[in-house]
DNA sequence: TAACATTCCGCGC
DNA sequence: GCGCGGAATGTTA
């Protein structure tokens, strides 16, 4: 649903794995996980040409990358282009990166956020197709009631996530 | 047209 | 009162 335009992926070392972070000209655009499956190493194009530009952006994104790993606030984060969604897909982002650390909102609120209450479940398949997990905090959605809800990149990562910021799942005790 | 990372309402126990 | 099943609602591929 978009031309492909050029990226650059570079893979960043964490104490829980690489991950691997891509690149427009306008700014991060896409991170991923570390997958045990060995990353299929997919060569990044022209990874010898990367503009300084992209290179500083990437010294932040590492940086701030590993302080969201180690339970605290990044201090700042690289630019983010998040132009490669639909409008409403960006609207739910934006609303996203309001949630404050250790925040949650559920599905339902970002959606009323938006002026569309009933919009729940697109809400839920915008957050699905967010490209910059951790930073665009689409962990910290859940489902009403404090559901844990899903999550593409694992599930196992988002509770970590949740539990880097001392949320709660459940509170049943 | 089918599928989705949700919700809500209603009925049965 | 709690739990389960089914329908509704918006967006995307």
């Amino acid at each position: 649903m978009q031309t492909s335009a050029i990226h650059f992926a570079l893979p960043v070392e964490t104490p829980v794995g690489t991950f691997h972070a891509r690149y427009s000209l306008a700014g991060l655009c896409g991170l991923d996980f570390p997958t045990k499956k060995t990353d299929k190493a997919e060569p990044p194009k022209a990874a010898e040409q990367v503009p300084g530009r992209v290179q500083h952006w990437h010294a932040k994104t590492s940086r701030a990358l590993k302080e969201s790993l180690a339970g605290k606030v990044p201090k700042s984060l690289p630019p983010l282009d998040l132009s490669a969604g639909s409008a409403f897909q960006q609207q739910v982002w934006a609303a996203l990166l309001e949630i404050r650390f250790g925040q949650v909102r559920s599905y339902g609120e970002i959606a009323e956020a938006l002026g569309k209450p009933k919009a729940t479940r697109a809400v839920g398949t915008a957050c699905g197709s967010n490209p910059v997990p951790v930073f665009v905090p689409c962990h910290r959605v859940l489902a009403a009631g404090g559901g844990l809800g899903g999550f593409s990149g694992g599930l196992d990562w988002k509770r970590r996530l949740l539990q880097l910021e001392g949320i709660a799942l459940r509170e049943s005790a």
